[in-house]
DNA sequence: TGTACATCAGTGAACGCGCGTTCACTGATGTAC
DNA sequence: TGTACATCAGTGAACGCGCGTTCACTGATGTAC
């Protein structure tokens, strides 16, 4: 619920574009209202354009003048997401520390990022798998782009000089899968429990540093199974 | 689109309990009806009543002799696609051949189940995430209880007899995210697309078994850092 | 076995409601001269 | 700088429609005697 814009009262021009930054205002005002109603519970898809623009403060009509429909906005949403997210991926990279405390410094920035744009990142992981077909595409690919980011950084940082680059994608994609998963349990989780947090960050670093321990000993093109003898592996 | 019952044609008392019996399948009915509305593109959250009485071939009031609402509808898919997924941990349980060519037999299991309750699946993987905050749980604790029978499996193979229970609970659960992950991969894919699907196993069964030869080389209570030289790595 | 009554899964009409979308409008902002 | 006109973001009334839910009903199935 927001106070209508004082249209009548406002002195003119206050500076130049002043109607583009009205509009832009209500626009975002209008994301964020879809932002807020996903994060109260409901499912985007279920989101009606009534509901939407009775949350952002304006009469239901208006909502045309910037978006053709609900699955628009919805786009307009994840590719805001999406610059989010490979910020956030560019924030955490200048952690170049080795080995584990790399990753749990890595963590700790995500988690933090997360917690401060979590209406976003409630949206993305809630429609990363149950939206329209078509924002699952978009959501993907926002999501292959971190992935892609992610290799070459790696890459740079030449963690991993022996492996493969289908190797490295596949240690890429299996490590943002599980972020994935992780941030919905993070934001499932509600604020008053830290000890609970601090676990599910530890579990989710040393899920993390697994993988890696997995690509370090990984073998590129093994004839013979990789894995017999596991048992008797080096404690 | 289904005939009518024939009320008026068949035969008194084929044999006991037929009215119980005739509810059943409608009860059945609807739930076949939602499944195939939510494999068609929908969001079970956003499906209707009259949608899937219509769906289904009864009368919408109908519904209610058998649910109280849509949420509880949603319940009972949860419920028996967890069933399904239970009884599909046993059948790839029976095959244990060690090393790599266990998970490739198991991920093979795995992906014909996933084509013949292909409709179970889809709704399972998208509503895991998508849905509401209920079925989330739901959903969420059907996926641990399949979890923990995964661990118990593993510890009974003596796959990895080093590992702490925690550390083996985190690779399994790791497991079957990345289960969940491939199986809506598998399901987005469509049927024509023989080579892509190849591709898509092998890369499957790699995550896998790269999260493996973490778990063989995993050290529990490490004082020093765990990755340190990581690059330096036996070839 | 036959009859009389009870049960209850599925029917169909009716209701009030919020939805998406159309349309003509208003009035502040922007532009041309 | 002032005036006259164009633009267009947001308004508000109106529409037809499908929704969830209520209610009294029907008639095959089940039960008691």
């Amino acid at each position: 619920m927001r106070a209508k814009p004082l249209k009548s009262t406002v002195k003119a021009a206050e500076e130049p574009q002043a109607r583009a930054r009205r509009k832009e205002q209500t626009r975002q005002n209008l994301m964020q209202a879809a932002l807020s109603l996903v994060n109260a519970g409901s499912s985007f898809t279920a989101l009606g354009i009534r509901e939407i623009t009775r949350e952002a403060g304006v009469v239901p009509t208006a909502f045309y003048r910037h978006f053709k429909n609900t699955d628009e906005l919805g786009l307009a949403l994840v590719e805001e997401g999406g610059i989010t997210l490979r910020r956030l991926l560019r924030e955490a990279r200048q952690a170049s520390l080795p080995g584990e405390d790399m990753i749990r410094h890595s963590v700790s920035v995500f988690v933090n990022y997360l917690k401060q744009h979590h209406l976003e990142w409630r949206f993305v992981t809630t429609e990363r798998s149950g939206g329209s077909r078509m924002l699952r595409a978009a959501i993907r690919n926002e999501i292959s782009h971190f992935t892609n980011e992610m290799v070459s950084d790696i890459r740079a940082l030449n963690i991993f000089p022996n492996l493969s680059t289908p190797s490295l994608q596949r240690i890429c994609s299996l490590v943002v899968v599980l972020m994935m998963h992780s941030a919905l349990d993070f934001l499932d989780l509600g604020p008053g429990q830290p000890k609970l947090e601090e676990e599910m960050i530890d579990d989710f670093v040393k899920q993390i540093v697994l993988v890696f321990l997995g690509g370090a000993n990984w073998q590129e093109d093994p004839q013979k199974p990789l894995l017999d003898g596991m048992s008797d592996a080096k404690h």
